[in-house]
DNA sequence: TCTCAAGGCTGATCTGCATCAAGGTGAGCC
DNA sequence: GGCTCACCTTGATGCAGATCAGCCTTGAGA
């Protein structure tokens, strides 16, 4: 059993699951449920542990990792506020991800079991749940697409661009914020060398698209960021199939 | 309101949503949907259509796949009998990939509020579907991870390895099945030329590892594939950087 | 029987980026 | 101060696989 700490942060305001803290008997009342505090490079998970709780991050950020059998990491995501982890851990009952934190961070834990009683009680509670879930493949399904049709200017462009949204998207700045993670984080992660991700910064910064000090980015040109990422500036050309429009559509026998 | 077909196939036997289908109060009588056929290159839905139900494929193949704003398509993934599609459309209540059927295939449709209802009575209908969701996350990951550290060798013969589990968990031979989609698609998917993916059925049948007859795929030495996948038998060496142990493990402050 | 388009195979060439090598910077610590 | 280590940058070189070009096979339809 958990205890509440009967104290709401401002940090819980914008929560996805927020309907699970409010006390909705008592109106003035609201639960609010215990938080944790991690800091740089602790472990939130690792893959192989059980999966007992989603979690929700609170403040700071987390990266996801996969480990092949050849012992090669690959972060498959950055998280920021509001985003729910240890979805992975549905499948079998074990993490096959690992979670790690990039900066003191934290985050509230949702057992299972206390879970699956508000999806019982709630539709709404349903729904986010697997609203959450449809964004986690989504965003991973357009990675993929990413990963294949970019050539390192573009995804390191587009990079930019998600976190600037994701900055904005929660009331921070879209065009200075810092990285918490390193230049080798975001190569892994773009599936690049080191030494590709330092060119790009300073290829970026050469053009006056980007200011870069440190981890300290700061955008000067967005449009010409979303001009790479289109193909438009960067030398690549590509071959592109253009998708056909075919015919048949919806066809159907009931049977 | 939907009507149900009072007839249940042999199909319906190992779908994961059978609890949807089967009346508890009345023991002996199931409750069976209707069943939908589709052809060769229908959609099921399409980028922007609206989402109002999940569906389950019965028999045949699928394959979903994003459209970049390039007009380029980028296959996610193929989906074989017993596969949970339509996930992405939880999200936005608008689907964002387009789903095409490889050949005659069959589906269940199941809607949105049907499903919803289902859910609030029955925790195990919930975990299906979020254990549906958690896997289909983790194949993404996985790919993710395949993608950024194999070359096409690899690639190509953890796909084949893929598609041989697939089939035999479905009862099917591990050793010789036939391929549903095209050279074209295999390339897509994997994000290398065709030229590429046909120099790998080349390569792999002189070899013996295989047999390539149009799209029929004979399996003559699977351990030989597997080794391919972990870089025994191909040329290509790669730096590894090995993970390091981090000491700091699940710190922790309460506040 | 001929035509034509879709799908597939193979050899030659080119290039984006990984890899290798080496040096720079700054924080923490003795 | 000076040492170490983690992190980052820059230049030179090589190669896996994309791209290009051309040909073969198959099957549908006239």
């Amino acid at each position: 059993m958990s205890h509440y700490v009967s104290q709401q942060s401002s940090l819980c305001q914008n929560c996805a699951m927020s309907g699970m803290c409010l006390d909705k008997t008592a109106k003035s009342v609201s639960k609010v449920r215990s938080h944790k505090i991690y800091h740089k490079s602790d472990a939130l998970f690792r893959a192989g542990e059980n999966f007992d709780a989603i979690y929700i991050l609170r403040s700071g950020s987390v990266k996801s990792s996969l480990i092949s059998d050849t012992g090669q990491e690959q972060i498959t995501g950055f998280y920021f506020p509001g985003d729910l982890l240890g979805l992975d851990g549905f499948e079998k009952g074990v993490h096959s991800q690992t979670l790690k934190f990039l900066e003191t961070s934290s985050v509230c834990r949702i057992a299972y079991n206390e879970l699956d009683n508000a999806m019982a009680k709630s539709s709404s509670i349903r729904f986010k749940l697997l609203q959450g879930m449809s964004e986690a493949l989504n965003v991973d399904d357009k990675f993929i697409l990413n990963s294949h049709c970019m050539n390192a200017s573009q995804k390191f462009a587009s990079f930019l661009l998600n976190l600037s949204e994701k900055f904005e998207s929660r009331g921070l700045s879209s065009h200075t914020f810092d990285l918490s993670m390193s230049r080798v984080d975001i190569a892994n992660y773009l599936g690049m060398a080191v030494e590709t991700v330092s060119r790009q910064l300073t290829q970026r910064q050469k053009e006056q698209t980007i200011n870069v000090n440190k981890r300290r980015i700061t955008i000067r040109d967005m449009q010409c960021l979303h001009d790479c990422v289109n193909g438009d500036n960067s030398l690549a050309k590509q071959y592109i199939p253009k998708v056909k429009v075919s015919s048949s559509h919806h066809s159907s026998v009931i049977y």
